[in-house]
DNA sequence: TTCGTCATGTAATGGGTTACATGATTAC
DNA sequence: GTAATCATGTAACCCATTACATGACGAA
């Protein structure tokens, strides 16, 4: 059944919900919303929707003879109800998983779609795990100072730097998320 | 005889060039150099280093009964002959596969031991990889700029930033390469 | 007519992880 | 005595890539 990554799964999901796509454009989508880096291939794709359609999450809408006048037959897919139950559980989801380097940007990228508690919940295990690996490097780091050349100690101090430019963005969307949060009411609903 | 991600192997070689090791040093060796991402596990080095040795690169010496007081028998590593001239024509190597993400990091980290012709060769293709990848992302931002919400915005141009953060890092690591190479006549010796 | 882009797919391979297995030593 | 860390290793698996295969359409 091979669960195919999570990650790209979740973007398929949540790209779909939008509307309908076919493989090609998808992976297009797909790569701007990952960005350069970890951009997909059709290697990756394809073998992904298979899947998922064989996992009774999507649908194949064969946009075959009709209203297509040219062009190779596209297949179209779409969400399944059972494909939506799943991007909403995904979505709730605001546990460890959420805040890998992996998972986080797509989460992210869906926000929009997600609950505001969750939104904060991830906000905030992003940020704590950003700080570990912070501690981590320093303590690793106060250690061996001495013995590094110029260059070890540049990649180390730019690192770090690129550690806390990372979390200072997190403070700002946390205090921001905290102002529309506390708005309301407020009841605590977690799950 | 599975290349073994050149990477790794690179990051060893460069490592065991500085003093001998064994596998367990090495690796928490290896993972100060490539950060807390892309740490690697033993699942990865052992196996490596097996193969480096089966490949001539590298040669054991194994530090079992003698001066070892307790402890299991470590098996400490060192750099052939072989080795050591893989790791000169690594680091002699300024093309392409020296601005990936990967390895660039790696091929920094040993800028000590690397020509002053090539740090900056690598200095520059690195950085107009990045600017490849950020002109990539603002042209297909311009088409769809409108149609994203909040988040996805957000995103992109936190990710743009950082983009143009490495970008400023390389300039100022460039200037100052400039400047002490052109201290010197500077005669073009490019391979 | 040839090149770029649209469009879908498969097979081989690569590079890595996790989980497991083993066992000694050190610090509490 | 028991937990943490040192130390080495293997096997099963995962996810993705590359290279390949195929073909149609539009623009230069």
């Amino acid at each position: 059944m091979a669960r195919r990554s999570g990650v790209l799964e979740l973007a398929v999901l949540g790209l779909l919900h939008e509307s309908p796509l076919h493989g090609y454009e998808l992976r297009k989508r797909v790569n701007a919303l990952l960005g350069p880096l970890r951009a997909i291939s059709y290697g990756s794709l394809y073998p992904c929707l298979k899947e998922m359609v064989a996992g009774g999450l999507l649908a194949t809408d064969d946009e075959a003879s009709e209203s297509a006048v040219g062009r190779r037959s596209r297949i179209v897919y779409k969400l399944t109800a059972e494909g939506k139950e799943r991007l909403q559980d995904q979505l709730a989801e605001g546990g460890p998983s959420a805040w890998d380097d992996d998972s986080f940007g797509v989460r992210f990228a869906f926000f929009a779609q997600t609950d505001a508690e969750v939104r904060l919940k991830i906000l905030e295990g992003r940020r704590s795990r950003l700080e570990e690996r912070r501690e981590k490097v320093t303590s690793a780091f106060g250690r061996t100072r001495e013995k590094l050349d110029r260059y070890t100690l540049e990649l180390q101090q730019h690192g770090l730097e690129s550690v806390d430019r990372e979390v200072r963005w997190l403070n700002e969307l946390i205090a921001t998320e905290r102002g529309s949060v506390s708005a309301r009411p407020r009841r605590v609903t977690t799950k």
